[in-house]
RNA sequence: GCCCGGGUGGCGGAAUUGGUAGACGCGCCAGAUUUAGGAUCUGGUAUCCGUGAGGAUGUGGGGGUUCGAUUCCCCCCCCGGGCACCA
């Protein structure tokens, strides 16, 4: 026999088929085809310095898998790569060292799809995007000019992490523990001013339209929980002073007899004019005490609840009750009114305030069972009204309707809804994320802007938005989508200015330009101001964008990608529709896959697209660890390069051991020794289909071989469906372990192998199948089918069973009746001598499975 | 604290409209082949008792439903993830 042909020479094999797929362009997407979609989607990677990562390909493995498979079940697929490369590594090595962030995201770029590229995916290469690149940025720009016009975006001054020692605004994510990452230096909340995306307007969409996804139930529960929704009142107090009202939410309507004190937040705006003059020095330092802390210690539920009285009381509209108002940081300005009425019965927060400090506590919800009424409060479950007037009595649940047509009825509340969610802070001090198109001019100049006609005036929001800078108010005016994209500029600095402004804030050149009223066309102030009256100073607005705005609708550009007049075209929208199937980190679960369904949601809602939702089909593939259990890490050191994987194995092992660790969306170790065990498969599969001395011309005759393929069939098939692929594997394994075994079998059956194994290891299946004779590319083969009826056995195993326990089992034809079997098992030694001296209670037959006799005594 | 997900051999994991637990792979043991190693092949491998045939136990622990439970119900323990004063 021929040694050398059963050498399995991956690399050669792999580089080969690599060429050819290239070379045929066999993965090329059509835009006109007859033939039903699929559009397989990875979340596109951040392309970092450190290459690849192991975790990398476990997502991108899958989806080609399902891409592949698609394929040859007649799909026109698509299945895009392309680079998220805007953020913070670039521009933080660029202050390091000087080099652009776009040299050092070039050559991340590159190496990332040299090395995706050596895995053999079947992506079409033609559509690769990166959303630095103007041609695209230029669109994330479009669409916040969209969101700009629609009163979507604003400006206001919210609190960010500041290191003054680094002079600098610092991501969430760079703060550990109350200290900058770099360089262990202390770090403040500070007011910037931030460019804001009002994102709670899509709140009730948001989370009505969850429910038709195809997601995991854990990550629409975590974007539910996020959204926050709850139901319940605002309740207006008169203040006894003033006769001004002081408005607070509440779920708890049905509680309102039970509020025996009031609490503003620190930041509450009637604060001062609550707090009289014998309690203004302590209300202050309490203020200024909470101010200064941190988010983390403010929220420290283990901290003991604090607060001051500020001497001033309400009027409890239900009960025209006196109630003291206090000022404590347990209630938030940013959730609700930033005031709340407390009943310390029947929530615990209060219960802990009101015990702190005396303060009455009132119980008007009976609790149901009566023996434990004592002690138990604070108690929020269900229960009858108590001490509540003439809401005695009735249940606490169905009065909240009640009470809430009574306050509306009398003017002092109505029934209201709130969300935990927050407007989304767009703006970043950075100089490497997409420049945000806007310039700021005085009040006169956009007083002006909106009356002129040109590109400009239809662009403008209703509601101007505003900013203050050195004591004058300067409004923002919209770089139309003609001069998109607005490009970042050169500069020689990326160190931040220093005073919490983006870098580009340094450039004066840039930054100062002659603005055109009519057309939107911007010069820098360099040069001499063009004629004309419509030309008026402004200055550009130096935040960029975060890494999360190009990530929103990225989807849409492989659809379209070199669209230069429009985001995508409408005709390639309506093939395409959006993914059929997506694949990432489930780390995305909320702020990712929200804000994409925002942004989504929006161009639906303005008619650019025809769906309302990105993602129909989301699927979260596990982590996969070091081999030592713990999370792969350089400092740990057990951080697996998929190149020397590759070296070792080939492509092919990679892929198959790394859908072979176990379930797609478990979180599992890597092993050195595991991939040694799908090689072995894979060379097994090399030598058998190289064996043509056990090859058979014509179909399959041994009937062994046939079942055991057709199970294969069936069994690789609903198993790919069901993205169980660990499945799919060991099932082929199951297979050629058969075929190794076997004299000889037919060649068709060696080439059903190789179309079953193609999505999977399909360098080798490729190789083997043009070793068999057939003509490249196995990808164009149709999906084989499984027959069914050669499934069923002639003869089948029927077990016997006593009380439960397995104690024989025989042989019989597949039409065989009840009364046969049960006697056949009543016969057998085994089962007879389990039997003895006992009484026959129950005899069961499961058709075709088992027969079990209960026995007594 | 609250909300999820999970716990099956030495290891990764299979198996659920309730019906032979441990497929497949790794590791390990024995053997074949080989000058040797590697590679390959064959057989074995949950635990305990037993020379053996065989028996008992066994899917985190305890209880329940059932002829029969990894699968359904209740309580508890452990691990992982998310949220965290949201009124």
């Amino acid at each position: 026999m021929a040694e050398d042909e059963e050498i399995y020479d991956f690399s050669t094999i792999e580089k080969k088929w690599q060429e050819f797929w290239e070379r045929e362009n066999t993965f090329r997407a059509e835009d006109q085809s007859s033939k039903p979609k699929y559009y397989a989607l990875d979340m596109f990677p951040y392309p970092s310095g450190a290459g690849l990562h192991i975790g990398h390909p476990e997502g991108y493995v899958a989806s080609d898998i399902l891409a592949r498979y698609k394929k040859a079940c007649g799909f026109n697929v698509l299945h895009p790569m392309g680079w998220d490369a805007f953020g913070l590594p670039a521009e933080q090595y660029a202050i390091k060292t000087g080099t652009h962030p776009s040299v050092t995201t070039q050559a991340n770029v590159d190496n990332f799809r040299r090395q995706i590229k050596s895995i053999g995916f079947a992506i079409d290469w033609e559509r690769e995007i990166n959303t630095t690149d103007p041609g695209y940025y230029q669109w994330t720009q479009w669409i916040f000019l969209k969101l700009f016009q629609r009163g979507l975006a604003y400006v206001d001054e919210k609190p960010v992490w500041w290191c003054p020692n680094l002079r600098a605004v610092l991501a969430n994510e760079e703060v550990v523990d109350g200290k900058s990452e770099v360089g262990n230096h202390p770090v403040e909340r500070r007011n910037l001013r931030q460019v804001v995306l009002r994102i709670t307007a899509y709140a009730e969409k948001l989370l009505a339209g969850l429910d038709d996804l195809d997601w995991p139930d854990s990550t629409k529960r975590q974007q539910k929980a996020w959204i926050g929704r709850s139901e319940g009142a605002e309740v207006h107090f008169e203040i006894e002073a003033s006769g001004e009202k002081l408005t607070v939410y509440t779920t708890r309507p049905d509680t309102l007899f039970g509020v025996t004190y009031m609490v503003v937040a620190p930041e509450h705006p009637l604060l001062s004019q609550l707090v009289i003059s014998e309690k203004k020095q302590e209300v202050d330092d309490y203020v200024l005490a909470s101010a200064k802390k941190s988010d983390l210690d403010r929220t420290d539920l283990a901290k003991e609840k604090s607060g001051v009285f500020t001497g001033s009381y309400c009027i409890n509209p239900v009960n025209g009750e006196k109630v003291p108002i206090w000022v404590a940081d347990y209630v938030l300005i940013s959730y609700g009114t930033g005031a709340i009425m407390a009943v310390p019965a029947h929530d615990e927060r209060d219960h802990e305030f009101a015990e702190n400090f005396g303060i009455e506590i009132r119980q008007v919800i009976a609790h149901p069972d009566e023996d434990k009424e004592k002690g138990t409060l604070p108690y929020s479950g269900p229960g009858v009204m108590v001490n509540s007037g003439k809401y005695n009595g009735l249940e606490a649940n169905i009065c909240k309707s009640k009470i809430i047509a009574d306050l509306e009825a009398n003017g002092v509340g109505k029934g209201a809804v709130n969300y935990k969610l927050r407007d989304w802070i767009f703006s970043r001090q950075r100089y490497w994320g997409e420049p945000i198109p806007l310039v700021w001019v005085s009040a006169e100049n956009y007083q002006k802007a909106k009356v002129i006609d040109g590109s400009l005036k239809d662009l403008i929001p209703e509601n101007a938005v505003t900013t203050v800078q050195n004591g004058q108010i300067l409004y923002a005016l919209p770089i139309p989508s003609s001069e998109l994209p607005l490009k970042l500029p050169e500069v020689e600095n990326y160190q931040p200015s220093g005073t919490g402004e983006s870098p580009l804030a340094t450039i004066s050149e840039w930054l100062e330009v002659w603005f055109d009223l009519e057309t939107g066309k911007a010069l820098s102030q360099t040069e001499p101001k063009p004629n004309g009256e419509n030309w008026v100073t402004a200055s550009r607005e130096t935040n960029t964008m975060p890494q999360w705005a190009g990530s929103c609708w990225y989807h849409l550009r492989y659809i379209d990608p070199k669209n230069s007049e429009h985001l995508v075209a409408k005709d390639k929208e309506a093939y395409w529709q959006g993914p059929d199937f997506y694949i990432g980190g489930a780390e995305h679960a909320v702020l990712h896959l929200l804000y994409a369904r925002f942004w989504h949601r929006f161009l639906y809602d303005e008619g650019v697209l025809a769906n309302p939702e990105p993602y129909k089909k989301l699927f979260h593939q596990g982590l996969i660890l070091g081999e030592d259990g713990n999370k792969m890490s350089k400092s740990v050191g057990n951080v697996v390069n998929p190149d020397l994987v590759i070296d070792a194995y080939g492509a092919d092992s990679l892929r198959l051991f790394e859908m072979f660790l176990g379930p797609l969306e478990a979180v599992k170790p890597w092993s050195e020794k595991g991939i040694e065990g799908v090689h072995r498969f894979l060379r097994k599969v090399n030598r058998e289909c190289r064996r043509s001395n056990k090859h058979l011309n014509g179909e399959e005759t041994n009937k062994e071989t046939l079942k055991v393929l057709h199970e294969t069939i069936l069994k690789v098939t609903d198993a790919i469906e069901d993205l169980r692929f660990n499945v799919a594997i060991s099932q082929m394994m199951i297979l050629i372990n058969h075929l190794q075994k076997v004299e000889s079998y037919s060649i068709d059956t060696a080439k059903i192998l190789l179309q079953l194994l193609a999505p999977f290891a399909p360098h080798l299946a490729e190789e083997l199948w043009q070793s068999l004779g057939e003509k490249p590319s196995i990808v164009n083969q149709p999906w084989p089918k499984a027959r069914i009826e050669l499934l069923v056995a002639e003869e089948i195993t029927i077990v016997f069973q006593v009380n439960g326990k397995l104690r024989g089992q025989g042989q019989f034809p597949k039409e065989i009746d009840k009364d046969t079997v049960i006697s056949a098992a009543k016969a057998d030694t085994k089962v007879q001598s389990f039997l003895e001296g006992k009484e026959i209670v129950k005899e069961i037959y499961v058709p075709g499975k088992l027969v079990n006799l209960a026995v007594k005594g």
